[in-house]
DNA sequence: ATTCGTAATGTTAACGATAACATAATCCGT
DNA sequence: ACGGATTATGTTATCGTTAACATTACGAAT
């Protein structure tokens, strides 16, 4: 039974399908596709001999034919943090529905591998790419000439904004405002900043509603307290250290998001200090060892599955509706109390 | 400056950049596949045309004439489980380094979808699959059938042996043992089991493993304590609820995955009962949230960015070596010991 | 039976790139 | 200066599918 003749590929196309019959392609494909004018009686046989010689339709040349690949691209900074799986999870969910599949590409926060992966996805045809990007660098001209080659892109979480391409964010600036007067109100004296990257959108839209609230509430804050030493836990360690080391230390501390503020939560009771008697911390992005931790982090909730939901339908919207407005869409967030704050129960 | 004029699309071809320059096309696919006999001046002047123009290199067609799309398929079952997206990482390292791009789809633990999925990877000309199965049935023929075509095929986590197809796992059935062999050493008088699903092949190991580790030491087990739930934290809860309901509980758990653990130890602190105190557990996969968890959880830490970074390699090599053997490799698991199983520091 | 209309089927060209073969241009040694 | 070897360039056919046009078959109406 097992292992019959050994033909090197037994890949079938339409044609020999067609042979088999003595028809032409043309009606083989017509009753493939369930178009019209075939005769039911051929269409059966066609059917028939499809399936028991192992027909599979043939999409690198159907797309080649109709230009479309029914495939998107994303591209986010770093697979491993919790948000981002969601959002993929979100993406997917779409897509599926919609009969796209997805091309997943992991930059690792490098902006060199971002624009090399986007080139890629270009090259393979994709009908539309959602990117989530690791641009440092006030330089937009690459994203403007993808914008311009009618690529249609949808920015989600970090955003480039002012090139014509959609995105779906979160209130960034005033997620963090809210979240840094919550350590206000808790009357913290001194408040530091752990960025990652003010190159970054989410880091610059952050790092303005830190300084937001602040103003607002007339402090000041130290700039050797505001350091930018990337996003991932192993730069919040890092961050957290070098703050540790300066002559004088804030009294509460701010986290671009919840990695870091892991990273520098480590730091702290590594250095004997307690959280939040000694330094309270608050993340952002609701990271799926927030609640777990000790003491639990407060943060933001961003709703990660939402934001890859709606930003996979709009750029479906967008490849198959070339009149689809562009759009920048800001998703409310909510704090998330929870100990590291200081909070009582 | 914005907005040139509005050619609806503005792909370069070859053709296109040849007609700029009068050369013929092969002249210009020579050129930018830098093969041999292009004059140099020729060369370079295409070069820049070809920049000038934005010209991309169209995979769609190069594939159909190669057959060759230099992309993968990866199906897993949850990726929201932090087991996937590690392999997925590793799989990605790898990858992105042979000049591979990945198709991830998730089919939910449904193996309905799974087909489907594999289907639409095999529409699409992928080079390869890595797989992850969520079969349940004893049947299959779908992947003999995979395999026959010739079609790579790399399964990795849950495999499915006998049909030809490598398969990079770990040793389920012996870290069952052990870990639950841990949990005999404590001296508890009574473990249930809450599995997943015995058709996958990880639910069927670690049960199987369990079982070895309970005859073994001449214990016997209360089947009503043998439940199959799903692998998710919700059913992991789900069983877990149903096991407190019976006339009689067990003094501990092995559960066949985190996930599922943490959905039984909120069942069991909901239900008014302390872990370890009242019920031991112990998991597997080593989830990012064991080490957090109160307390925290004993399980087998399974290492899956390796998994995936062999799996990756194992599907290349059989892509592009005809005589790759078939194999299937076990890597080896190890036991972190935290507080669950009732561990004293 | 002739004609017309529609349904069924077939043929050709095209999508973009490249392999394989064909030709033109250049170089070199004697 | 000539023939043979290189090197540079061009032409044709092909990958698998489908759009667009062309043809054939067949039933109905007169």
């Amino acid at each position: 039974m097992a292992g019959r003749d050994k033909v090197k590929s037994n890949i079938i196309t339409l044609k020999e399908v067609a042979t088999a019959l003595g028809v032409s392609t043309m009606t083989v494909s017509r009753a493939i596709n369930n178009r019209p004018n075939v005769d039911d009686t051929t269409k059966r046989q066609i059917l028939d001999m499809a399936k028991k010689m192992g027909y599979t339709p043939n999409h690198v040349a159907k797309s080649l034919v109709s230009s479309r690949t029914y495939t998107i691209g994303v591209v986010i900074p770093e697979i491993s943090h919790s948000f981002f799986p969601d959002v993929v999870h979100g993406i997917e969910e779409v897509t599926k529905q919609k009969k796209y599949q997805i091309f997943l590409t992991n930059t690792s926060e490098n902006y060199e591998t971002e624009r090399q992966t986007v080139d890629a996805l270009r090259s393979k045809r994709v009908d539309g790419i959602l990117v989530s990007s690791s641009l440092t660098i006030d330089d937009t001209s690459y994203y403007q000439m993808i914008v311009n080659s009618g690529l249609p892109l949808v920015f989600f979480d970090r955003c480039i904004h002012g090139i014509g391409a959609s995105c779906i964010g979160v209130n960034d600036r005033l997620a963090s405002t809210l979240i840094t007067e919550h350590l206000i109100r808790h009357g913290y004296p001194s408040i530091g900043f752990l960025n990652g990257s003010t190159g970054v959108s989410i880091g610059k839209a952050r790092y303005e509603g830190f300084k937001d609230a602040m103003r607002t509430h007339g402090l000041t804050w130290n700039e050797q307290w505001v350091v930018e030493y990337g996003f991932n836990e192993k730069s919040g360690f890092e961050a957290m250290n070098h703050v540790l080391s300066l002559s004088e230390y804030p009294r509460a501390i701010v986290a671009v998001n919840d990695p870091v503020a892991i990273g520098a939560m480590k730091a702290i009771q590594q250095a004997g200090l307690s959280i939040p008697e000694d330094i309270a911390i608050v993340g952002f992005t609701n990271d799926i060892r927030a609640e777990l931790l000790t003491p639990s982090l407060t943060t933001v909730h961003q709703p990660a599955h939402e934001i890859g939901k709606l930003a996979a339908a709009k750029l479906i919207r967008t490849i198959e509706n070339p009149n689809e407005p562009v759009e920048s869409l800001e998703i409310d967030t909510s704090i998330v109390v929870r100990r590291s704050c200081g909070h009582q129960p």
